[in-house]
DNA sequence: CAAAAACATCGAAATATTTAGATATTTAAA
DNA sequence: TTTAAATATCTAAATATTTCGATGTTTTTG
């Protein structure tokens, strides 16, 4: 299935890759294995609870994040689709 | 000559292209065969000449455009080393 | 050389984002 | 079943971004 992204969702997702925490998270959750959690993520930081929330969370909504409840952990891993196409979205203004 | 891009520079260029008006110059520029200039990109716009000044600023010092002065026109076009380099990060988080 | 064209810069208001602390919710453990 | 762990939500302050109007600079044109 081949996901096509609208402009808005480039947007979304560019903006969501705009700052260093949510870079950096990206980054960790990419370099793992298996599935992350927030309290995996949020070890690496020196910033709130609430704050990490708040990152993964735009980062979830910008679909670059796939997130599954499972108890009271919150799991996740990158969108392969979503940063497939993403990054086929910036090749394509390179003609 | 191959382009790495640290990882500032990818917070740059991300947010750069978290704008609707930056997104759609990189557009107007892409599909431009010759050199685009301020003008010619402000006509699309209902925008004050001195905030496409400041998007277009954006962009430059992001890298995501290569600019050349000629006479009192600012000319540019797609950096594509860059561009692809942005791409490259992108998929580089898909494994 | 005066006027206009193209763009840049500055200052200020409006708006958006980031961050933390307090508190709420949900689930697992004792 | 009380307690603790993991995450979410709300509020408010701090900070950053967006936008415009006014003005400045440089270059071309009349």
């Amino acid at each position: 299935m081949i996901t096509e992204l609208n402009i808005k969702q480039i947007e979304k997702i560019s903006k969501a890759l705009g700052d260093p925490y949510r870079l950096k998270i990206m980054k960790i959750v990419s370099n793992n294995a298996t599935c992350t959690q927030c309290c995996d993520v949020s070890a690496e930081f020196n910033l709130a609870q609430s704050t990490m929330s708040h990152h993964i969370k735009q980062l979830i909504d910008a679909d670059l994040l796939i997130a599954d409840k499972e108890g009271r952990n919150l799991k996740f891993v990158v969108n392969k689709e979503v940063c497939t196409a993403y990054a086929d979205y910036i090749n394509s203004l390179v003609l």
